[in-house]
DNA sequence: CGGTATATTGAGCGGGCTCAAGTGCGGTGG
DNA sequence: CCACCGCACTTGAGCCCGCTCAATATACCG
């Protein structure tokens, strides 16, 4: 684990809280600030959560971005979502008290600010808003788990990919999404050689542009079709 | 709907509620009770909730079975999960005050308690103990779906529905599985020819025993051991 | 006992996987 | 500056799982 930390980065004027957890307490209990650690810099490739383990606490990404993913019993990496400036990890295992079902690693360089699981706790019992807020964050990825698990049951390759370039695409905010192919097809739920034909196949059907591991999308509104059918 | 209602079952002295929300309810608020219509009777084949729509408030299930489950864009059922006796349906979309993502349908007769929208709401706020179970039963909730995912994901129909005959075990009491071969492939997420063919072989290989559509797992040890590999 | 829903079996095909070889690119050192 | 190396990416060939379509059998229900 790299721990620099970078002071410069703190919770009142970081934009990435706008409609965060950390917001809330900023407004209700500012005081309790002071147990945010800011600015802890990630190398890419860095383990933040791991799957099995106790989750020491919780993390706010600052910058950059991460993979959520889950090793099934035979090795295989599953991709579940990725993650990005605004997001908080960890909280979910924290509140059942259980171990880490999932494993997070940087994709990118990362500033994250952190949160120790017991000052956490007790954040979430000083101001009542937070669990409320938690709620409804738990509901929304719930059903987004529902529509993921739809479709990779019912969907093709070609069509799953779709989704997730479209899906991507705006965690790049739409400047060309940045991602090694093994990392696209364990998202999609494929092996990488399949990924890599229907890309082809899209980039001559002028869907997308490949420039190096970057893609581009060009035509929007006929990859949201082939997400929608087949 | 089927609006009999039948006083006899009443929350107080109802066993499904030993671990549930309402039971909660009652030891602490237990004048909001009377809230809750209890014995409502639905036959097989009713509708609790419908993909689309505004929910109308929580059912408690008494009795009886349902799917739990998504209408792709195709036009496919995908089941979510099935919901028995002490399972509260229906309060995911009531925080968030999004319309349903899923419907609910009775699999067998069922008899259920319900309680309106908005006095569940009061039942939230008068009662904090209720958010801090609802947060723990959405976080293992989604711990499952992140399982479900993984699973659809990366294993081959053989492996999906031995994980879903021994999850089917359970919903069933170790009583026998009764349940279409329709709906079998719809929860495992493949054809229903495909479905039929594996548990014909299965029961060559004396896993299991077929009489009608009810099947009987003989080698749990056998059926766990191909649900997590190939 | 007829009619309808559900379950089963068969045949054939194609999507996507695996294995294996080949290509491009960035870094490193001479 | 270029040769080399390692890694990620790409392409090819072949096979098998699981899907679709179609026919038949069985169970359920009035």
């Amino acid at each position: 684990m790299t721990n620099n930390q970078n002071q410069s980065v703190s919770c009142s004027n970081c934009a990435a809280l706008d409609q965060s957890i950390l917001k809330i307490l900023s407004n209700k209990k500012p005081e309790m600030l002071k147990m945010v650690q800011h600015g802890i810099i990630f190398k890419s490739h860095s383990d933040l959560l791991t799957q099995g383990t106790q989750v020491k606490g919780v993390y706010c990404i600052n910058s950059g971005r991460l993979k959520i993913y889950k090793n099934s019993e035979s090795g295989k990496e599953q991709i579940i979502r990725f993650a990005k400036r605004g997001d908080l990890l960890g909280f979910r295992t924290l509140i059942g008290g259980h171990e880490l079902g999932v494993s997070a690693t940087t994709i990118e360089d990362c500033t994250v600010c952190f949160v120790e699981r017991r000052d956490f706790l007790k954040m979430i019992q000083a101001v009542p808003e937070i669990k409320e807020k938690l709620l409804e964050d738990l509901a929304e990825d719930l059903a987004e788990m529902v529509e993921a698990l739809t479709t990779m049951a019912q969907s093709s390759v070609s069509s799953r990919l779709c989704s997730a370039l479209l899906l991507l695409d705006e965690l790049y905010d739409n400047q060309g999404i940045n991602l090694s192919r093994e990392n696209l097809a364990n998202f999609v739920g494929t092996a990488q050689e399949s990924i890599i034909r229907k890309l082809s196949e899209m980039k001559n059907d002028q869907l997308i542009e490949i420039s190096g591991r970057k893609i581009t999308i060009l035509d929007r509104a006929a990859i949201t079709k082939t997400s929608l059918f087949s």
